[in-house]
DNA sequence: CGTCCAAATGCAACTGAGTTGCATATAATT
DNA sequence: AATTATATGCAACTCAGTTGCATTTGGACG
């Protein structure tokens, strides 16, 4: 499989048939060059620090086009917003698993962990993908007191 | 443990420490009957049919507070929606997973799934919940022709 | 019982991520 | 260069969830 590091956005977006205009080059181009999943917002303010503004309609367009593709995944929402990344750190049947911090609330990747699938599904159904978000706190939080869910009284 | 199905909701109010309310009797009885997680617009519906109708804003605050109660989770978001359940089917550091159907879109409770926990977490990170969720095809739907998410064509 | 107050409720107005319709611009094909 | 399906920008919109504030009430205490 070729690394899509080393492809530039213009032969990637060739390589899954999408149209190759100056937008999508630098949407791809942001999210080549982060290791988090990023915010339609948080693509916005890349974009207009390198001199390429774009609407932001326009970037939830792409991305869906990218999403539809293969090219992205929507990879969690924290707070009802959706962080995308390129779906080239993902194995075929699962994302990489994302650990979400009950002190601060920031959101990791950790590429390098895995879960085994999910087995004993009920008859039926066909499992395509699965999705792994831990929490807990993260190495900057855990030595303070945190707001973690209260326990059951009646376990 | 206790089984919450077999007390009343005043009962498990109380062993919460939480204040008795009719609005709140009314909301954990739904969730006790319910099967699947639920939505405030959900509950406010079956609160109506009942007879016992209740502002948004008062369900949306008595979830929040059995929330950080412990009593329920809230289980996934889909389509940037809230779904609430009780806590009573979940482990300690797993709540059980959830399906959705990429064809109809609904999303099952999976109570008798599970999953190993995460393990290769770097050090510093301190795990308090695994939340799995499993995308694919639901029986209903694995017939027919299914809108599956594309596959890389670099892969 | 009645008194009291912190906590719960209802209502109206608000927030903001994401969507839609439509006019205009442009990538890719010929 | 001409053509056309697709991408873009803009304004207006949607709607789940939140906030402020006035009013009510659960439950503790006597
Ligand atoms: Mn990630
Ligand atoms: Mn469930
Ligand atoms: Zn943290
Ligand atoms: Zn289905």
């Amino acid at each position: 499989m070729s690394h899509w590091r080393e492809m530039s956005p213009r032969r990637i977006l060739q390589s899954f048939a999408l149209r190759c205009t100056p937008g999508r080059k630098s949407i791809l181009q942001i999210l080549l060059q982060s290791e988090q999943a990023l915010t339609q917002d948080q693509i916005a303010d890349r974009l207009a620090r390198r001199r390429r503004p774009l609407n932001k309609v326009t970037i939830y367009r792409s991305l869906e086009c990218f999403l539809r593709a293969g090219l992205v995944h929507q990879a969690y929402q924290q707070d009802r917003i959706w962080h995308y990344e390129l779906a080239h750190r993902c194995g075929k049947t699962q994302c990489h698993p994302h650990f979400s911090c009950y002190e601060c609330g920031r959101t990791f990747c950790l590429p390098e962990v895995s879960v085994p699938l999910a087995t004993g599904l009920r008859a039926g159904f066909v499992l395509v993908r699965q999705k792994v978000r831990l929490e807990g706190l993260c190495p900057d939080c855990q030595q303070q007191p945190a707001d973690v869910p209260a326990e059951s009284p009646l376990s």
